[in-house]
DNA sequence: GAACTCACG
DNA sequence: ACGTACGTGAGTTCG
């Protein structure tokens, strides 16, 4: 080292592939030779080589099991579970791999990865050089300082965090050497060291804050009261010994220096082979585009196109009709969230090798008549990103696109729905290849938005357009081999269309009764505020949490009932409590219900009314909710209400567009416990809906062990519950919440239901376990979720989980479900040349509008639609009804 | 922009 | 011992 732009970059090997063990799948090659760690961690590397372009770099170990922290601590690291043998057998892989980069490596007896870090951290330090630590455990914010920067994992492995001091400054408030006093006060269960029982992260930042430090906590013991003074007395020598645990020591006695570190890149095909060996076969496409300049590590692909900007020649436009026939991939790049107002910036079509971009007025030119007859060819299949968007927004410039084909976006959703960034440009470096500048490098966000000159735009597009080919063979190869061929192209990609079509078509929307219905609001509204007003003897903000909890725990002298971070909890279930105690209660709450209405609803949808037409045109997102749910924006109608009178009106101004049309609903009867009768194979439940029963009530029958008269309102009701959280993947404690019931009573209660239901239990005991067994769940049709935090140590993250595995199957089939007969009445309503159509869905309900000769027809074909959507093992129901708007059609 | 609250299935 | 029911979108307040 010595030179001023040099860089230092030390791993922490174990925390690393301890986390990517847990973060991805199970991943095995042909040998069976377990190998998701490698690639995570592998993954993570390439990435932070290419973000921080370090000079030297070195990857630490923990050696040995015992430390010198074991000197003053037998039990540090004790209790923990013993590695899997599925990762112990990746270690000497991963040596190999960053032997094979030419990256050093290091371990120590008796020291673990930290220590090394915090040593050669400090010595670079000292010698001003600059200092990147990665990890996945925040303890090393602790070496954060204005030379060292920390880079802590995200969500598994797959990005990384930046931690300056400042940064760690304004995530705890704390300067870094003080993360150690946080870990003295908490202490950290995954490595057994104890801090104080009762104290968690927020006390312990509480106290900080105050106090400092571990010590000046224990100094000022005084100032402390009740539980939280007495679990610190009875604690002191924890949180000294906790904190010193976590100290990382920094004066490791090392043979090596920085300059051993020094790094000057990998030789490609000693990598490839070891990527080869492992079969990391989308690594292998990344690396062969670094070709053999073994200096450039994060060289961007070159281009393998060219680029034809369209109209800047002659010739262009000749030269891009003439490829159409052999034309792929097609990007239409547009500004604004939502798709039915976004502006087209740009387009892009791949043919063979090269990339032809074209600006939107350019549509308009005689010359793209061919181009957009090729949009419109059904049988001139294109691959895309998000062509659900594409088809509203060429639909608006007058463009038809049909034969839509594949679509990256919804295929990578599938592949994993919970993916959090599911931008082309991180989808790409997932999957390993070549990346593309993100949009927000290139367009700016928010108000710096901005359309960058031609030369530059049509680059970007062009690469995002080549990112989409290359990543359609990875995705598509993926999607079988994972089984869910049939669920991306019989289900998902056919209902894109059906969905772009829905919210062309639009609801109409009456603006005048709605704002009839808002006069009534606004009247209502002023008439409590004013009563709020006199019984508080003040004038506040009622709509501020904080000015509300003010007036009623602090002036009026309410009980608390529950707090939130930021103070007094005032929510409706704690307003329901307090209802007794004072007559402003029950004011605030019909405040609530009533500016709720009117400002969501009257004032939001009406400004979503077209003028043009009277419609609202929502929508819908398929690529979203993690169980496979749709949802619907601009405006959201999946939540127009309905469970309260005052609210449901505003139902009364969804109505037909066509004069002496009606509007038809219907929704499946019960579909998620229907679904898990199926799944579940519990004979009790399926015989509940053989019988066309009255689930809740059948169900408070055999819970209560009593005859069908003897089921009052109560046991139903309880019943109900009892069925809302078998869905939910139940839990006492969610249940006696529910039921305002001790967590005693909600254990029985459940504990009596598995009793009956035994099939349930065991479907509920075995999900679980499949989840943790294969780290995923899936639904009847293969859709499939992950679930990393299925192992996961924390109580809270893993019991979630847990719940999760519970629910997905369920949620995530009655999805498919609908989703099929979406697609199906699509086709019935072609096949039969019906002018009815689809408007809406609501997870559990279609809303169509009807002209009156098919009335009768419709009101046979939708439930038939519905129930024969995909056959289970119960029969599926669907109730219809009709009115002259959304409100009478119930 | 985060936190809180509340509308729906 | 832990402290939440599952899945969403949107409006308001406030730092």
């Amino acid at each position: 080292m010595g030179k001023g732009k040099d860089k230092l970059m030390l791993i922490d090997g174990n925390s690393i592939i301890y986390r990517a063990f847990f973060a991805l799948p199970p991943l095995t090659n042909s040998n069976g030779l377990h190998t998701n760690a490698v690639f995570g961690f592998t993954t993570m590397l390439l990435k932070v080589l290419e973000q921080e372009k370090p000079t030297h770099i070195l990857v630490a170990f923990d050696a040995g099991k015992v430390t010198f922290r074991h000197e003053g601590y037998a039990e540090y690291k004790g209790g923990r579970q013993k590695t899997p043998p599925e990762l112990s057998e990746q270690f000497p892989l991963l040596k190999e791999v960053i032997g094979s980069f030419s990256i050093s490596q290091f371990e120590l007896a008796g020291y673990e990865a930290d220590d090394i870090i915090g040593t050669l951290s400090r010595k670079a330090e000292e010698e001003g050089q600059e200092v990147v630590v990665v990890s996945g455990d925040k303890d090393l914010l602790q070496l954060a300082s204005d030379k060292v920067t920390v880079l802590l994992t995200r969500k598994g492995v797959s990005e990384v965090e930046k931690y300056s001091p400042s940064d760690v400054d304004e995530k705890y408030g704390l300067k870094p050497l003080q993360i150690i006093d946080l870990k003295g006060l908490m202490g950290d269960p995954s490595d057994n060291i104890p801090g104080v029982p009762g104290v968690g992260e927020k006390t312990a930042l509480k106290l900080l804050h105050e106090y400092g430090t571990v010590e000046n906590v224990l100094d000022n013991i005084g100032n402390l009261k009740g539980k939280l003074r007495e679990n610190i007395e009875n604690n002191m020598e924890n949180a000294r010994m906790s904190k010193q645990l976590a100290t990382i020591y920094r004066e490791v006695p090392l043979d090596m220096t920085v300059e051993d570190a020094a790094w000057s890149g990998y030789d490609a095909s000693t990598l490839a082979a070891a990527f080869r060996k492992l079969e990391f076969k989308s690594l292998l496409e990344r690396l062969d585009l670094h070709g053999a300049d073994d200096a450039a590590v994060e060289k961007v692909a070159k281009a393998e196109y060219e680029m034809v900007i369209v109209g800047s020649a002659a010739d262009t436009w000749n030269q891009l009709n003439d490829a159409l026939p052999k034309a792929e991939a097609v990007l239409v790049e547009s500004a604004g969230d939502n798709p039915h107002q976004a502006e087209m910036i740009g387009l892009a079509i791949t043919a063979v090798d090269r990339i032809y971009v074209l600006q939107p007025e350019q549509l308009k030119a005689s010359e793209a008549e061919e181009l957009i007859a090729w949009l419109a060819e059904p049988d001139r299949p294109k691959t895309g990103y998000d062509l659900h968007r594409v088809q509203l927004v060429l639909s608006r410039s007058g463009v038809k696109l049909c034969g839509q084909a594949f679509d990256v976006q919804l295929a990578a959703y599938l592949l994993d729905p919970t993916e959090a960034d599911p931008s082309l440009s991180s989808t790409l470096s997932r999957y390993g290849l070549p990346t593309v500048p993100s949009d927000e490098a290139v367009f700016g966000k928010g108000a710096k938005f901005h359309v960058p000159p031609l030369e530059e735009l049509a680059a970007h597009l062009a690469a995002k357009a080549d990112g989409i080919r290359r990543l359609k063979p990875v995705l598509a190869e993926q999607l079988d081999k994972l089984g869910m061929r049939r669920l991306y192209y019989e289900l998902e990609q056919p209902l894109a269309i059906v969905l772009a079509n829905m919210e062309q078509q639009g609801i109409k929307c009456e603006g005048a009764a709605l704002q009839e219905l808002g006069k009534d609001f606004q009247r209502r509204i002023d008439e409590t505020m004013k009563e709020i007003y006199r019984l508080a003897g003040m004038e506040f903000n009622i709509g501020s949490p904080k000015q509300l909890g003010e007036v009623l725990f602090e002036k009026l002298g309410l009980p608390v009932v529950k707090k939130n971070k930021t103070g007094y909890s005032t929510d409706a279930e704690v307003l329901e409590k307090l209802e007794p105690h004072h007559e402003i209660v029950r004011q605030i709450l019909h405040y609530r219900q009533m500016t709720k209405l009117q400002s969501t609803y009257i004032e939001g949808l009406t400004k979503e009314i077209r003028p043009d037409d009277g419609k609202i045109h929502t929508y819908y997102r398929q690529t979203i909710a993690a169980t496979g749910r749709l949802a619907s924006q601009y405006p959201n109608l999946q939540n127009i209400p309905i469970r309260m009178e005052e609210g449901r009106q505003i139902r009364k101004a969804f109505v037909p567009s066509e004069p002496g049309w009606c509007i038809l609903a219907a929704d499946y009867s019960q579909i998620e416990l229907r679904v898990l009768a199926h799944i579940s194979g519990d004979e009790r439940l399926k015989e509940a809906f053989l019988q066309e029963m009255d689930i809740h009530t059948k169900t408070a029958m055999d819970v209560f062990g009593v005859p069908k008269e003897q089921v009052d309102a109560n046991m139903r009701r309880s019943a109900k519950a009892v069925n809302f959280g078998i869905v939910y993947g139940i839990s006492d404690y969610g249940l006696s919440q529910n039921l305002h019931i001790t967590r005693k009573e909600a254990a029985a209660f459940i504990e009596q239901y598995f009793s009956v239901f035994q099939g349930v239990r065991k479907y509920m005991d075995s999900i679980v376990e499949q989840a943790r067994r294969d780290g995923y769940v899936t639904t009847l049709l293969e859709r499939r979720r992950y679930l990393p935090d299925i192992t996961a140590s924390n109580f809270n993250l893993r019991s979630f989980a847990e719940r999760t595995a519970m629910n997905t199957p369920i949620q995530g089939t009655a999805a498919d479900i609908i989703k099929l007969a979406m697609v199906k009445m699509d086709e019935a309503l072609r096949e039969r040349n019906l002018q009815s159509r689809m408007l809406l869905q609501v997870h559990d309900e279609l809303v169509f509008e009807v002209p009156e000769e098919e009335f009768e027809t419709m009101k046979v074909l939708v439930p038939q639609v519905m129930e024969s959507a995909l056959e289970l093992d119960v029969p599926l129901k669907a109730d219809v009804s009709f009115g002259s708007n959304w409100y009478e059609a119930k």
